[in-house]
Formats: structure tokens, C-alpha cells, sequence
DNA sequence: GCAAGGTC
């Protein structure tokens, strides 16, 4: 058996021996992804050879001697996985849904195995292991990727048990990081892989017993559509980012506009005709305004209490991570987010641009931007701005606060010629491209003016802008700052006559439908889901029902947000959502284009239904799952273990569970209340 | 017929 393997693998294989004459060391490298083997096998190899693994196109061996520090001159074979190997499964007793009570699934034994589309995988990672004798994991440097490790190490220690098993440190696949960490070997960090174990046992018995509970009891209330059976799912992370959507759809409904007054007072000087606003925004007692207007009309003049003329900046964007990718590509792009990462991961296989799936806004220091720069040149669209970049505009881009260690900024690898892509490809590849040329020119350089007046003890201003330098946004449209109306020159002490004082009403208007984006940073926010995830968790709600998607600017009263000027705590105009839509004019070359999402009634009964089972903290909100990640990063640091997390995690969803059997009654009027009546937005 | 995470 072993020696056919070796034969169908490679003729080349005999124990080679260097010119001292040991055997050379027999070096096993496994990445947890076809891209970063081939390119770590390049940077390590110069010339490899490509072997193919039956039964997987995508899964190559390279072949090649590299001389480790540690070893010495080796013989090498780097290959890879994709993603995890295994999977978990409860025993074949639990598997049918009426084989137990849904209860039963908390401590139910689970199957750890090779995912039944792994099985190649496997198999060549055990094939390679019988011949080698050092295992050396390249595996992403996150927690899913020491996980992953500790697969792949179980599949090679268990045909070869006397394999050395080591680790890569890397962040990057640029050649001289690659190369420092294959000088540095380190060891599996145990304990983050036991945070993953502890993930993924718990998302596998709350998910599979709250999903059979609530689908068993509720199923039946609600009306099916052909024989199709409607699953009614939990999950850690849908439930919570339906919860969002409802919370906000519910703010909207209960919404009460409340009337307000305001007064402004306009003046014209050397022709211009400057319109003060009043430092108090607006009020929500009429007499009180009524009053305070008065007052102005009675004093003679107003007097210019500050003139202030300084330099302000818009800064240039962060480097671009999959969040922001997401969340700009549903704003301006016209394209969900899923849709966005299909896009992006495609034309990453593709090699134009970086791997799509990444937290980091900070580029490595030793990071050669300026040899990405220069393939943009011949671009027709943003050649010169790239040109002048390279002949001493260049930044260096800005600093976020994340890093994954695992992966750099989405940025372009390579010029890719607009006639070779589709229409989506074209937009997102436009958008990943203009981000990383803005992020590596100036922020735009503008000069602000305050003028104040005082006029009958009120304090009216007014704020202008001069952009003076617009560097960055010449390649980035998605962003706008723009000049204002120019301001005359007031000194201080001035005093005038207002040319026109008047009061005004107006109302608070409700905010607006969840959208992508909002509901993305959501997400973001409270932790819930990965940045590869989160499209798919939206994506899941869609399916299962709970909510529906629209595009915003449609019908009902989802402009209400956009109307009425006076509104506001003080905020003003020109806002984010101002500047987004005539950015995504420029930039997008669509209008609107932003899904906002509405729970259907099933949504909302759901999350109603769990909000008044009365359990400290409800299903729906994001705190248990936060919470999870905190004891994850406990187990990370050594203050936890696997086993107690569990057990502890598992004790508190019990309570909630056992709560809502007994008062599934509670979650059943909410559906009724709901799918009964037609109340549906 | 369940989840979320990785990736192709």
C-alpha cells in the first residue's frame, strides 16, 4: 500500500543524501489554503514542481529543496488544505429529529470526522505524511487556523506518530517575511485551538436543539407554502442579527414625531447672502421660541462675536478590510454584500487582487506599496493620478487599529484591463483599486471659517469651507467634501442688520429602515459573525423568512429619514448620508442601490416572543454571544478551559431553554398575534 | 430538516 503511494507520487523519492551523507530531513508544509502554498512555496523554492492530488484540481504538491535553518538542506513538499478538515456531527442515535427530545441534544455524543468533502484532502495529507518526518503547519495565523492546525497535525500523527510537528509565524506573504518565518519555527498554540473546539461544540448542540425546539413547536402555526417545510432556525449569530433588524424596524413603528421651532437669521454683505443658523438648533416649546424671536426683532442690531479662519483636513481612508469592503460595496456599489465577496473572492482566484478576507487596516512598514502603485500606471482612468504617486506623491497610508496577523489590506495585486471583467468585477475591482491609491496619497487640505453673531442674547453661526487641496479625492469619488458657499469678511465687534430673521416649524421624522451597511457595522460592532460570515448570516435570515429585503427609496415611508431639513440634535446637513448619495452618483454610476431590511411577521414574533419569555438576557440581543467570545479569549489567555466554558455556556442556554419549553405559549401568541393579523409593513 | 467557521 505505502509503496504504491510512493510510486504513483514520486519517482523521484529516495532517501537523497547531501554530501555529508545523513539523510536529508523530509519536510511536510501544509497552508490552509491553495494560495498561500503556492506562494510560500515560491518565495521558499524559485522553482518547484506541481504535482496534482487525484481527486482535488484545486490541491497541488510542490516539490523542492530548501535549506531550514533548523534542518539543514531538506527535501520538501508543501501542500495544503481548505479551511477545516473535520466536521461535528451528533451520533447516528441523534441524528433524526424525533429520535429524542430536542433537550436531549446539550449533551448528546458528538462525532468529530473528515467532512465527507475533505476526504481527498485528508487522504493526501496522510499519503504525504508516511514519508516525511517533519510536519511544518502554515495555517493561517488566527484562531481558526490554529484550529485547523491541530486537524491536520491529528491526520499526520496518526500514520506517522513519529512525526515533529512545527508551525509558521507569518503575517504576510511578502518573500522576506515568508523567509524569517521559516527560520523561526514555532510551536501550535493549544490553547487557541481549544477556544475554536469550545466554539464549535456550542454553536453545533444550542443551534441544532433551539432549531428542532422552536421548528417543532411553532412549525405547525405557520402557513406553508407548497409542501416545503419551513425550518425555524437559531443560531448565535442569526438570531442576533435579526434581533437588529427588528429592534430598529420597531423604533420606526413607535416612532412619534414631536413638532419643534427654530429661527434663523440671514444677512447679505459684500453680495453674499449668508444664512445664519441657531446655536440652539431647535426647540420643542413654541411659546418659548415665540418669545426668544421676539426678542431678536427688538434689539437693534447683532454684533459678530467670533471670526475664526483655520486649516482643517479630511482625512484620507483606512487600508480597506472586508467589513469596510462589505459595507461600501452596499452602498455604492449597487450589489448586496454577498454579492460584493462572490466578486471580490473571484477576482482574488484570479490574481488581481489580495485575499478578500481580512480585519487589518495597517500595512506592514517593509510592505513594497510603491511597486503596487506603478502596475496601476496604464490605467486610463486613474493612470496619472498613480503616476504622480510614484513620482513623489506617495504616503504612507494611515494606521488603523486592527491586524489579524494573518492577512494585509485588500489592495491590488496586479492591472487587470477593465474589457477582461464583468460589470461587477469592474465595480469592485474600481473600488479596491481607488481605495489603495487613496489610502497611499494625502488627505484633502481645506480652510474652515466659524463666524458667530449675537443678536438679542441669541448666538447664531454659520460654517464655511474652502477646499484648498483636494489630493486624495481626485481617485476616490466615494468620498465628498466639498466647497461651501464663500463666506464675506466679518471682523469681530462688527455690527450689522440682519436682512432677514424668520422662525419656522418643523418635525422629527423617524429614523429609516436597517440597511446593509448599518446593519453590517452592526454586526461588526457586537461581534457577531466573521467578517467571511456576516453576508452569509444576512443571507440566512433572507432564507429562512424572517426578513425581507428592499431597495431603500422605494415604497412606504422608508424616505422618511431623508426628509426635513430642520431636524436633528444639532448635527446639521451635510452629513454622512447626504454626502453617501451623491458619492454614489460619482462613484457607482447608480442612484440608491442600499437594501434596507424589514422583519416579516414571523421575525418579529420570534424576537418578541423570546424579549417576553422575561429571561435576563433574551436570544435576540447580542450579548450572549459577546459573551462567548470573551470566554473564547479567556480560554486563548490561559484564564479559562475548553471544558469550563462549555459546561458553563451550556448550563446558562439551558435555562433559557427549559424557560421557553415552558413557556412556549409565550412565543406561540406572538406568532399568532402576528400571523393572525395583517399587520405586516 | 439543525449552527458557525474555514475555503474551492
Amino acid at each position: 500500500m505505502i509503496r504504491d503511494r510512493l510510486s504513483q507520487t514520486s519517482s523521484t523519492y529516495a532517501p537523497e543524501r547531501p554530501a555529508g551523507g545523513a539523510a536529508m530531513a523530509r519536510i511536510l508544509c501544509v497552508a490552509e489554503k491553495p494560495s498561500i502554498a503556492k506562494a510560500v512555496a515560491n518565495h521558499l523554492g524559485g522553482q518547484t514542481r506541481a504535482e496534482n492530488v487525484r481527486g482535488i484540481q484545486w490541491v497541488k504538491n510542490y516539490k523542492f529543496d530548501y535549506n531550514f535553518q533548523r534542518w539543514g538542506q531538506s527535501s520538501v513538499t508543501f501542500t495544503c488544505v481548505a479551511g477545516h478538515i473535520q466536521t461535528s456531527e451528533f451520533h447516528e442515535r441523534y441524528r433524526k429529529w424525533q429520535s429524542c427530545a430536542p433537550g436531549d441534544l446539550f449533551e448528546a455524543p458528538i462525532l468529530i470526522q473528515v467532512a465527507e468533502d475533505k476526504k481527498a484532502v485528508a487522504s493526501n495529507i496522510e499519503a504525504q505524511a508516511r514519508y516525511h518526518n517533519i510536519l511544518f503547519i502554515w495555517t493561517d495565523c488566527d484562531r481558526e487556523g490554529e484550529h485547523i492546525g491541530t486537524e491536520i497535525r491529528d491526520i499526520a500523527l496518526k500514520v506517522n506518530p513519529s512525526m515533529q510537528v512545527w508551525r509558521a509565524r507569518f503575517s504576510n506573504i511578502e518573500r522576506a517575511h515568508i523567509i524569517q518565518a521559516a527560520r523561526t519555527p514555532i510551536q501550535l498554540d493549544e490553547a487557541q485551538a481549544n477556544a475554536v473546539a469550545a466554539r464549535i461544540e456550542l454553536d453545533l448542540r444550542l443551534g441544532a436543539a433551539f432549531t428542532r425546539m422552536q421548528t417543532l413547536a411553532l412549525q405547525p402555526m405557520i402557513p406553508q407554502q407548497g409542501d416545503q417545510k419551513k425550518i425555524i432556525s437559531y443560531g448565535s449569530c442569526q438570531f442576533p442579527t435579526l434581533g437588529f433588524v427588528v429592534d430598529r424596524y420597531l423604533r420606526v413603528r413607535n416612532f412619534v414625531p414631536e413638532p419643534f421651532w427654530y429661527i434663523r437669521v440671514g444677512h447679505e454683505k459684500d453680495g453674499i447672502n449668508v444664512k445664519f443658523s441657531w446655536k440652539r438648533g431647535h426647540l420643542f416649546d413654541r411659546m418659548t421660541v415665540i418669545i426668544i424671536y421676539e426678542r431678536c426683532l427688538l434689539s437693534e442690531h447683532a454684533r459678530v462675536t467670533k471670526m475664526q479662519k483655520k486649516p482643517t483636513k479630511k482625512w484620507k481612508p483606512l487600508p480597506l478590510t472586508t467589513v469596510e469592503l462589505q459595507k461600501m460595496g452596499s452602498r455604492f456599489l449597487r450589489m448586496t454584500s454577498q454579492e460584493v465577496m462572490k466578486v471580490a473572492e473571484d477576482l482574488y482566484t484570479k490574481g488581481w487582487i489580495s485575499y478578500p478576507r481580512t480585519e487589518t487596516d495597517q500595512f506592514d512598514r517593509d510592505m513594497d506599496l510603491r511597486r503596487i502603485i506603478q502596475k496601476q500606471e496604464q490605467d486610463n482612468r486613474w493612470g496619472a493620478f498613480a503616476a504622480a504617486l510614484t513620482n513623489g506623491g506617495f504616503n504612507q497610508p494611515r494606521n488603523g487599529r486592527n491586524n489579524d496577523k494573518a492577512h494585509p489590506p485588500i489592495h491590488p495585486v496586479n492591472y487587470v484591463n477593465p474589457s477582461q471583467l464583468n460589470d461587477n468585477e469592474k465595480r469592485v475591482y474600481e473600488f479596491v483599486v481607488r481605495r489603495f491609491l487613496a489610502c497611499c496619497s494625502e488627505d484633502a487640505v481645506g480652510e474652515a471659517t466659524d463666524v458667530e453673531i449675537d443678536y438679542g442674547g441669541e448666538i447664531f453661526h454659520v460654517h464655511g469651507l474652502t477646499v484648498i487641496a483636494r489630493n486624495y479625492l481626485d481617485v476616490y469619488p466615494y468620498d465628498k467634501w466639498e466647497s461651501s458657499q464663500n463666506l464675506p469678511q466679518y471682523t469681530v465687534g462688527e455690527t450689522l442688520e440682519p436682512t432677514e430673521v424668520t422662525m419656522h416649524d418643523g418635525k422629527t421624522t423617524a429614523p429609516g429602515y436597517l440597511t446593509e451597511p448599518e446593519l453590517i457595522a452592526l454586526m461588526d460592532a457586537n461581534g457577531i459573525g466573521t467578517d467571511a460570515t456576516m453576508a452569509e448570516h444576512i443571507a440566512k435570515i433572507k432564507d429562512r423568512e424572517y426578513v425581507i429585503a428592499r431597495l431603500k427609496g422605494g415604497a412606504g415611508n422608508s424616505g422618511a429619514a431623508e426628509r426635513g431639513g430642520g431636524r436633528g440634535r444639532g448635527r446639521g446637513r451635510g452629513g454622512r448620508g447626504g454626502r453617501g448619495g451623491a458619492a454614489a452618483q460619482q462613484g457607482g454610476g447608480g442612484t440608491g442601490g442600499v437594501q434596507e431590511f424589514i422583519p416579516t411577521t414571523l421575525g418579529v414574533a420570534l424576537i418578541e416572543g423570546y424579549d417576553n419569555v422575561g429571561f435576563e438576557t433574551s436570544l435576540s440581543k447580542p450579548f450572549l454571544r459577546k459573551e462567548m467570545e470573551v470566554q473564547m479569549k479567556a480560554i486563548c489567555e490561559g484564564r479559562s478551559t475548553r471544558n469550563d466554558v462549555v459546561q458553563q455556556n451550556l448550563e446558562q442556554y439551558r435555562a433559557v431553554f427549559v424557560r421557553t419549553q415552558q413557556q412556549i405559549n409565550v412565543l406561540k401568541d406572538a406568532i399568532r398575534r402576528y400571523v393572525g393579523g395583517a399587520n405586516q409593513g
